[in-house]
DNA sequence: ATGGCTCGTGTAACGAGA
């Protein structure tokens, strides 16, 4: 079974490369953040005919998951239970029996920002949700935008973001706190090559020059982990006309 | 140097992203 998540930064804009994307890498889910539309406005045809089968959380302008699979998705859930938010970040789903969370979680746009505030609230709202998901299911995989670097081995340039949104120590906190669940980073289950990212500034050539970051990540539980085989960026839809400025992970499970 | 691109909105210029 094979996993992925991408931020397409508009589904309107990047619908032809989510389905290239799809034909290349026929992956049993797929999950997409910053959809950026409504769901009247879900391409559900063209991802049904391209034989997928699609749950969706949208709104206008902002935010906004899907979920895509091989399989029918059971069990959809929107939102986090219990905690009253507008943004449509959260969408959730049983397939072929493991529970899928998929997550665009808060960017947060600066430490001193009312949003950063947010963002901290909604990562302690996450845990709560991830914790009664993980007694609830057992196999759970969280896929999405975490918009938080790990370690500063996921940044470009460490000494210049020190502190600063994306990976201040509290925002580290609320990703090892995940950890603390029970959850496994799937891409460092392998060896990977130095300065591998999978968002890059749209300015200042910063793909070219791989000025990016690892905000995008694959945890799963440990029964899980056990059956990884194996976990990759794959850079390829990045080099396309008029990309994403993130681009897909994905992790293969043997089951 | 707090900009640089890209997106949606709406049809000019701005907020948001990270």
């Amino acid at each position: 079974m094979k996993i992925a998540t991408w931020n397409v930064n508009s589904l309107n804009v990047r619908l032809p490369h989510v389905l290239d994307w799809l034909k290349n890498s026929p992956v049993d889910v797929l999950c997409l953040q910053e959809l950026k539309l409504e769901d009247a406005k879900f391409p559900l045809e063209a991802i049904e005919d391209a034989g997928y089968h699609a749950v969706f959380n949208g709104q206008k302008t902002y935010n906004g998951v899907a979920i895509i699979s091989k399989s029918r998705p059971e069990d959809v859930v929107k939102d986090m239970p219990g905690y009253e938010d507008a943004q449509k970040r959260v969408i959730a789903a049983t397939i072929n029996g493991v529970r899928v969370v998929n997550v665009y979680i808060v960017n947060g746009q600066s430490i001193d920002s009312d949003k950063y505030q947010y963002k901290l609230a909604w990562l302690t709202a996450l845990n709560a949700y991830m914790k009664s998901t993980i007694g609830e299911y057992g196999d759970v995989a969280l896929l999405g935008d975490y918009n938080i670097a790990p370690e500063d081995r996921d940044v470009h340039d460490p000494a210049a973001w020190v502190g600063q949104v994306l990976v201040s120590a509290p925002e580290r906190a609320h990703f090892q706190g995940l950890i603390e669940l029970g959850l496994t980073d799937t891409f460092r289950l392998f060896p990977q090559a130095d300065k591998s990212f999978t968002w890059w500034d749209y300015r200042m050539n910063g793909f070219k020059r791989n000025l990016g970051m690892r905000i995008d990540h694959i945890l799963v539980t440990k029964n899980l982990a056990d059956k990884i085989v194996s976990s990759a960026i794959d850079v390829l839809p990045r080099h396309w006309e008029r990309p994403s400025d993130h681009t897909p992970v994905m992790t293969e499970i043997t089951i």
